[in-house]
DNA sequence: GACCAGGCACATC
DNA sequence: GATGTGCATGGT
């Protein structure tokens, strides 16, 4: 049996070590898929927390219905995102991808994720409010398509670890993962979760390295991107 | 009060 | 392609 590139040892051996330092994540933390997708767009840039409370009004009004967001009006979809920080942005952001998926798909997301995983992925880019993250977190924790998520998170654990520089694109960070890993989508889901939640304990800004799962020899030499 | 949080669009060079 | 700015709430 061939070995396996070094960088692929590296990369599981990070989620080994995250994985037994937190256990699953079982991400993402919602009902449905709708959910999720409406839960991707109003995170962009905020806290869970926030969002939480904006998801929980949006489901105490009975909106959280691709029909219902349909009806309901900016102003009060507005008002009712509005702990999840950029609200009147995000409310618009949630009618654009509402219109998209009715236009499309009727509103039936089962026929919006049986389009090719490319396709799709490029038509959610063309959604007003929708970037590449947004779009990769529909992808994989709403159609279970074996596509890694990049964030913040993931940006700045690697690049604290030299595995890459902190300015690394979107799409090649992405690449590296997808290069080097499995396409398998429960690996990805736990994997993005888990550099997330070591984000949050100890890749703060400013570091918090006392006591890090990813102890300091697992750090690289030089970026490998 | 400062800083941060599971981005994105848009203007400008 | 890189860099800068506006968008906004809520927790530490």
């Amino acid at each position: 049996m061939k070995r396996k590139p070094r960088i692929t040892q590296q990369l599981e051996r990070y989620n080994q070590r995250l994985l037994k330092a937190y256990g699953p994540q079982h991400w993402w933390p919602a009902d449905s898929r709708f959910e999720i997708m409406i839960g991707a767009i109003l995170t962009q840039n905020t806290a869970w927390r926030n969002v939480e409370q904006a998801v929980a009004n949006l489901k105490r009004e009975g909106l959280m219905t691709p029909r219902a967001l349909q009806r309901v009006s900016l102003k009060r979809l507005a008002a009712m995102v509005r702990p999840s920080g950029y609200f009147r942005i995000k409310a618009g952001r949630v009618k654009a991808f509402i219109r998209f998926l009715m236009q499309q798909y009727k509103g039936d997301l089962r026929r919006m994720f049986s389009e090719p995983a490319g396709l799709l992925r490029s038509k959610l880019l063309s959604v007003k409010g929708i970037g590449p993250e947004t779009a990769d977190s529909i992808l994989l924790y709403a159609g279970g398509i074996p596509i890694f998520v990049i964030d913040a998170y993931t940006r700045r654990v690697l690049s604290r670890h030299r595995l890459t520089t902190s300015k690394v694109s979107y799409d090649r960070l992405q690449r590296f993962f997808m290069d080097h890993l499995q396409p398998r989508a429960d690996l990805y889901n736990e994997y993005h979760a888990l550099l997330v939640k070591v984000g949050k304990e100890h890749c703060k800004p400013t570091p918090a390295c006392q006591g890090c799962p990813l102890e300091v020899y697992l750090y690289g030499k030089k970026p490998n991107i």
